[in-house]
DNA sequence: AATGAATGAGTGTTCATTCAT
DNA sequence: GATGAATGAACACTCATTCAT
């Protein structure tokens, strides 16, 4: 069961999100992401146990991605609101370029697909978000609320933006970004 | 004769809202909704032609309800943050009471059931808003950036912490809802 | 069970022999024949304990209407040929004006809704067919031939170019009628 | 790999026209023909799209096949007569030896799956036949009536005695054959 | 390993029949 | 009697999964 072919394990994520991304989690057969991915529908079970089991691993695979993505160029020695932005800036080009990602996981939540436990370990590789954001209240730079809260607002605002600029065919420029960073930032500050 | 029953398909929406938040749209029957909804299946096509049918209704409903409750005790004559606060507060309030709702909508987006009419339709509900937010922005009380910009920047940052406090099991109480407007606040204001 | 309303009765075989021209028996369904009627569903019931039964009853109406109709204006005294015309011109304009009744009586055969009971009763109704045959054989007038071969010759003949006429939405006329007679007699006669 | 089995087509179809000769269209179900053919009901939908056009295919396949049985061992060169009881020779024993698919094909004339362009298609085989006829009429052997009219004439008497013979259990011998045959051609003939 | 035909449980939907009004 | 809503068994069809090649 463990994939010879690095690529095609690969080809069939690919397929994967582009179905979900366009009919719904709720509208993809093993059938559709086969022929998506030219090969046959045996092939998948070659790669994947069954459908929940390539489900949960594709949801593995883009939060650990995700999770990469949002750490890059970020140093803990950097001073708080460099760090923040810079993680800010990360998750909103994460959103953006890997949009189909962002909507494979917000469809996985209610999906009778996911396993807790699934979801449990991808929650540990958010850790350093939570020590960055404590480190910023303890600097008495942003409000004092519940981190969780902190995060969720800055998440929130970036998750559903980008998911209206898609639908409605608009380009975030940069001026756009920078506009959507200092509202995050001044709803944030302390 | 036996008339048709409208608390029937009243029924039929709460069960189908309970399933949806409980597997998602993905793993829901036609069977299991009529078990749900204490009737029999056949039953289920008396008030809906099919499952695509039932679901776009259902969308449709949700829609209009949201939007009705969203202007709850909003008078136009308001001064601005009283309206805005009004209005935030009708935001999160439906989305904690009728957190299914909430689910349910967001799910359909991504879905083959809804029909791209049903989106449109749906839109026009919030036009109210959008003046709401122009007026704002010419009495220069929040900032200039697109409105829609604005809009989603407000409820994207309320959906999210609604979300996390749901399935943290965590309640937002009269405090932290405050503190929430106070940072949406702090981040569209002048 | 007894129908109170000979008309209703009447109208919910009118609308079952229209429906099974136009789609078969294996197309029809109880709805239709009701919506067909002008009546609601239930009211079926009460005049058809099924629809097994409905279309027995149906089935045996119309073999004895036809039977009815075969033997107009006969009479046993006539001379043969008189007589063999007289019935074979009954046979083809009952097979023309009722088409429908044809159509439903054939399909009838090789459904599972007839009992082997109501196509023995129906037998019965042909007796003097049989004796006007056998007496033009014992008066050497036509073919020495098993009877019912030489009735299934005649009947054959006028059933399938009827079918014929039918579907190739071409008439009948009295020119024809009697070129199919004449060949039908030369085909018989001693 | 395991290839597509063209003898499984085949099994379809004589399951289903052994379903149709015991309960007729209006009976059969694609579970009972999968089970009469000893396949899966998934496999069927392998082999045909769907229920219609299972039944168009084999409507097909019937006709065709009924048209190369009538015209065999006839040769456009032999004498009229003799060509003319070659085929009608071929028709009444095709009627007989593949009576199951005589009645299938009588039976989907008035079903709902046989569409107009499949019925159209099968015309034109047996234009043959059409040209033997005309070349009768001019070499006056014949009567001169409508083609159409001698040959439903020709067809319907055999159609029906052997559906006669069919139910009554009765064999046709070849006597009882060469009857039939001198009961057409004193019919046809000039 | 790769294929896609084969499987059959399960899904959406229909429809003969019943039942409350 | 008449109605049509309600029922649930049965049907056409799908699809995750297996298997022969």
């Amino acid at each position: 069961m463990k994939p010879r072919d690095d690529k095609k394990a690969d080809d069939i994520y690919k397929a994967t999100l582009s179905l979900v991304k366009a009919k719904g989690l709720a509208g993809i057969t093993m059938g559709e992401i086969a022929r998506e991915a030219n090969i046959a529908t045996g092939t998948l079970y070659i790669y994947f146990k069954n459908k929940s089991e390539l489900i949960n691993s594709l949801f593995t695979v883009c939060r650990n991605a995700s999770a990469a993505v949002y750490f890059k160029n970020f140093e803990t020695s950097m001073p708080f609101k460099t760090g923040f932005k810079t993680i800010w800036y990360n998750l909103l080009n994460y959103r953006i370029k890997r949009f189909e990602e962002a909507v494979f996981i917000d469809q996985c939540y209610h999906s009778p697909f996911i396993t807790e436990t699934t979801k449990e370990m991808t929650k540990k590789l958010f850790m350093p978000l939570y020590s960055l954001i404590d480190s910023g209240k303890q600097q008495q730079l942003i409000k004092d609320h519940d981190t969780i809260m902190l995060l969720t607002f800055m998440a929130g605002s970036i998750n559903e933006t980008v998911k209206h600029a898609y639908y409605a065919n608009r380009k975030i420029t940069k001026e756009v970004a920078e506009e959507m960073f200092q509202m995050c930032w001044d709803g944030i500050k302390a």
